[in-house]
DNA sequence: TACACTCCATACGCTTTCGTATGGTTTGAA
DNA sequence: TTCAAACCATACGAAAGCGTATGGAGTGTA
């Protein structure tokens, strides 16, 4: 999207501050979005920066507005290509746990939901990927209520093991543990037997490809 | 444990401080460890901080260690009374999502992990966790590797379910979602039937009072 | 009383960051 | 060529935070 550190532009972007920023964040948290320091690893002034935003809020909004446009095109729009519901839910549990990245950027930016601005961008993207989900499990076979236990309940998961890869990065790497972990999840994460709906097309229950 | 703002003592012990330094984090992250605010909040100058400590980090290392210190002592030893162990399981699942500020301090904490030192207890703290519940599982009559999936598997839901109360608080909170929602987490993170091990004591599957 | 020790107040310098002011350079249009 | 706009550099002031230096008040003890 943003141009490399090689062929440096002769002019930056408003985008250009914020993907910096969105740097900033993955790997320093909020606070590690300053102005000066920002310029200097994109090779500016704070000159540069005061042109293209009225101050340091202004940027912090931009990049996580960035970021929230960007997650949805990438996960929703990718897994929205698989119609076999199971294989869709699957599908969706192998792109989250993707990206060390992304990761490290949601957690970033949901340290910093105080922010009242940030909460809300935070609470958007909650909401719609909760939605999603819980879609998914709707046409799975579930009803209202089932489906929106089964999406928080997969959606937490999601979550507490982004955090557990952070917080005790062994606890998941160690030999192939991680392998049969997801795998585990994926059999747990999806009920087995629903109503009066086939409890699955065979040969789907086990993804081909494991999670990085 | 410490002493309450209204009999404000006539000498603050580093104690004092390191429960000051908590209160700010469980409401500002880390980077609300300021020593002027802090000492403003208890009624003293940064002259009382830098006879105490000899700097911000040394407060901070206090305050993470007394944390660490204390979660050990209060939810570990609450359930190790509990004899019966899918009953124990389930004590821990309650007590776990019980108090608000425990959740708010221990996110806090965990994101500013990037520190090391933070990093490091964080990480011990995550160990020993997932060694108890590791434990609690291998009670209930697993074997070594199922009972660190399945404690694994129970900890990131644990964790991530902390995270979504505070990320949309509003998705769990509505009617009686999140009772109904903890009665699945507790049917689902615990294995139903083990090899030659009875399913369960009778009338021990479901709580008696609901997680806070 | 004299002294030492504990605990805190005050004042100062340093650094980082924010934001502003202002001037300079490049580029395209008239 | 001239002018205006876009983009950036430089310099400055203000605020917040860290850490140090130093003095002072209280308390116990010889």
């Amino acid at each position: 999207m943003a141009s490399s550190k090689s062929n440096a532009k002769q002019t930056l972007s408003a985008e250009d501050w914020a993907d910096a920023a969105l740097a900033a964040m993955a790997d320093g948290g909020l606070e590690a979005v300053a102005v000066e320091p920002l310029a200097r690893r994109l090779g500016v002034t704070k000159g540069s920066f005061y042109w293209h935003f009225a101050n340091r809020d202004a940027v912090v909004r931009a990049a996580i507005e960035l970021w929230a446009q960007r997650e949805t095109d990438d996960i929703i729009e990718i897994a929205r290509k698989v119609t076999a519901p199971r294989r869709r839910i699957q599908t969706i549990f192998k792109l989250a746990n993707g990206s060390e990245r992304e990761g490290r950027l949601y957690l970033a930016i949901a340290a910093a939901s105080r922010d009242p601005m940030i909460g809300h961008v935070i609470e958007k993207v909650s909401r719609r990927r909760l939605d999603y989900l819980k879609a998914c499990y709707t046409d799975l076979g579930l009803d209202d209520r089932a489906a929106r236990k089964w999406a928080t309940f997969a959606y937490s998961t999601f979550l507490g093991t982004l955090q557990l890869r952070r917080d005790d990065a062994a606890a998941l790497s160690s030999d192939g543990f991680f392998t049969e972990y997801v795998r585990h999840l994926i059999e747990m994460l999806i009920p087995k037997e629903i109503g009066d709906q086939p409890p699955g097309e065979p040969g789907e229950d086990l993804p081909e490809e494991q999670a990085a």
